[in-house]
DNA sequence: AGCCTTTGACCAGCG
DNA sequence: TCGCTGGTCAAAGGC
């Protein structure tokens, strides 16, 4: 089971809404290798065909193109096997195995989404900074919404008596450590009930409060204490195939995803603590504290007793591993979320990749009456993956200040009046050059603003922004020329049109920041700059 | 028999 | 002091 863990913390992991209005979007009939794909969701990364909603059956077919253009061998898995790996995120793989298996039970034809829920323009974005293998997501559930109804299809199961039942979805155990439920409360100002457990080890006082939407996905998870003693064996009867290792639980308080990419000119809220709160590189990117909606948040709690090394080893965690974001969001909360939430296993030596692969951020747009969300985090089997997930239908118009300015290479952007919190020198993102001084003829309908980010198909792009695309620096030094890309590889043929970087590149191991000039309409850029990375990838 | 979940009751903190 | 709320206890029952 573990064997084939997801690359990714979310991958094909949500229940998929229905796509009404992206009929525009081509879908399987496009991407047809798409369904050839194993049906194990668990082994390669990717989808069900036939749950992929439309407007990410574009993305994958992209991503099929390009993963042919990578392996040339037909193999349509997006990513390679992620083997197991001691450390690997207990908490990613808790809450994929969770959502896989709602992800599996769940096909769009389950789904029941009210007319008025803009669940359809769901939308994804790939994201690459140099390998440029795309990775997906399939969006995040509205749980405001679909995961309210009681009278639709709830995953989770209600018992005779309408009540939660927790049993058999996401097992709290699945982290490696026995839990014991010794409560369970309907909390205030929460839709879903609060179980309450507790280490089944005898001098082990840790416990954990965990909250699961009626679809079955945990949206909280909260771990107070921190374990004395190794993690069992996996031999109880519960939580079969739950194999974690004890280091692994460090990771379990790391949500604090701190990248932030703002992307579709729009205004994003992270609700992410360390959320870029600022008006990072233009863009009203703020946080609103850990969402709880459709993908888990988890929440560490530190034991009263943690030692200030240890609490001081939280904090490296969560800053060092990203030392940009740190320069870029530190903030006064910052510090103080530092002291709340961290991780339990506070011996293990965090990679500081892995830390930052773990790293989830959650936006809002900022717009009035907009609910559009993003949620942007690390690939967890590859820190050089981006992933950004788009969730609802911008309701507004991209404001035009965001699209009509463009970034110099050092980050500095043109509205920089926007950016006080951000230095202006950026040495570790630029842009990838050239931009686009024309439109890619790409041609291909993914690449409709509809389908990257949510705007209606209507919105007007301001021409001049279209194509900037923010990659971080590439490390390597290697031009893109170097690469050998051309308008043809492996079979699969790229829009002469496509730019050629120019610019030296380098691995991506920082984490992507927002920036103002990451109108929605410079993912036309990432996906074209992801089939040019890939190509030579 | 042991372990677990369920669930109503109880307790403590807080405004 | 009271009511609200979150957290915990413990009996009952299931597996």
């Amino acid at each position: 089971m573990y064997e084939k863990a997801l690359p990714s913390p979310t991958t094909g992991t949500y229940p998929l809404p229905s796509q009404s209005h992206e009929s525009s979007v081509p879908t399987s009939a496009a991407c047809k290798t798409e369904g050839d794909q194993d049906d194990d969701v668990d082994s390669s990364f990717m989808f069900k065909p036939h749950m992929v909603p439309a407007q990410f059956q574009g993305f994958s077919c992209v991503e099929s193109q390009v993963q042919d253009a990578v392996m040339g061998d037909g193999d349509h898995q997006l990513l390679p096997p992620v083997q197991p790996q001691l450390g690997y995120d207990s908490q990613d793989r808790f809450l994929r195995q969770n959502i896989i298996r709602n992800f599996a039970s769940n096909s769009l034809s389950d789904m029941d989404v009210p007319n008025n829920v803009m669940m359809g323009s769901k939308g994804l974005a790939l994201e690459t900074s140099q390998s440029g293998v795309a990775t997906e997501r399939a969006p995040q559930p509205q749980e405001q919404v679909i995961g309210e109804d009681m009278e639709s299809k709830p995953c989770q199961e209600v018992d005779q008596k309408g009540t939660y039942s927790t049993s058999g979805i996401g097992k709290p155990n699945e982290d490696g450590y026995n839990w014991r439920k010794y409560g369970q409360k309907h909390v205030k100002g929460s839709v879903h009930p609060r179980s309450y457990y507790k280490c089944t080890q005898p001098n082990c006082q840790v416990k954990k409060k965990v909250e699961c939407s009626r679809d079955g996905q945990i949206t909280e998870i909260i771990y107070k204490g921190a374990h004395n003693h190794p993690q069992p064996q996996p031999n109880r009867r519960a939580g079969l195939g739950s194999v974690y290792s004890s280091n692994e639980l460090h990771d379990i308080g790391e949500v604090e995803g701190s990248y932030a990419e703002a992307e579709g000119g729009s205004s994003w809220r992270s609700s992410h603590p360390y959320g870029s709160r600022d008006n990072i590189a233009g863009s009203d990117w703020r946080t609103d504290g850990i969402e709880r909606s459709s993908s888990a948040s988890v929440v560490t709690e530190l034991d009263d007793h943690l030692s200030p090394a240890q609490g001081k080893h939280l904090g490296i965690l969560e800053s060092v591993s990203t030392p940009e974001l740190s320069s870029t969001l530190a903030s006064h909360e910052e510090e103080e979320d530092r002291t709340t939430q961290g991780s339990i296993s506070l011996g293990d030596d965090a990679d500081d990749g892995e830390s930052e692969s773990k790293r989830r951020s959650y936006y809002k747009c900022t717009s009035a009456g907009c609910s559009v969300r993003k949620h942007v985090e690390r690939a967890a089997h590859d820190l050089k993956y981006v992933i950004t997930t788009y969730e609802g239908k911008h309701t507004h118009e991209v404001p035009v200040a965001r699209n009509s300015s463009h970034v110099s290479a050092n980050g500095s952007a043109g509205n920089a009046s926007r950016n006080t919190s951000i230095p202006k020198s950026e040495p570790q993102y630029q842009d990838l050059v050239p931009r686009f001084e024309r439109k890619p003829n790409l041609g291909n309908e993914f690449f409709k603003p509809s389908h990257l980010g949510g705007f209606p198909s209507d919105m007007k792009f301001a021409p001049s922004a279209c194509y900037d695309m923010k990659l971080p620096p590439f490390q390597t030094g290697i031009p893109c020329g170097s690469f050998g890309m051309n308008s043809n590889v492996n079979g699969v043929h790229y829009p002469a049109s496509l730019p050629q970087p120019v610019t030296p590149v380098q691995p991506f191991l920082g984490v992507q920041r927002p920036k103002e000039e990451d109108t929605n309409v410079s993912w036309r850029g990432y996906v074209t700059l992801l089939l040019l990375l890939i190509r030579n990838d």
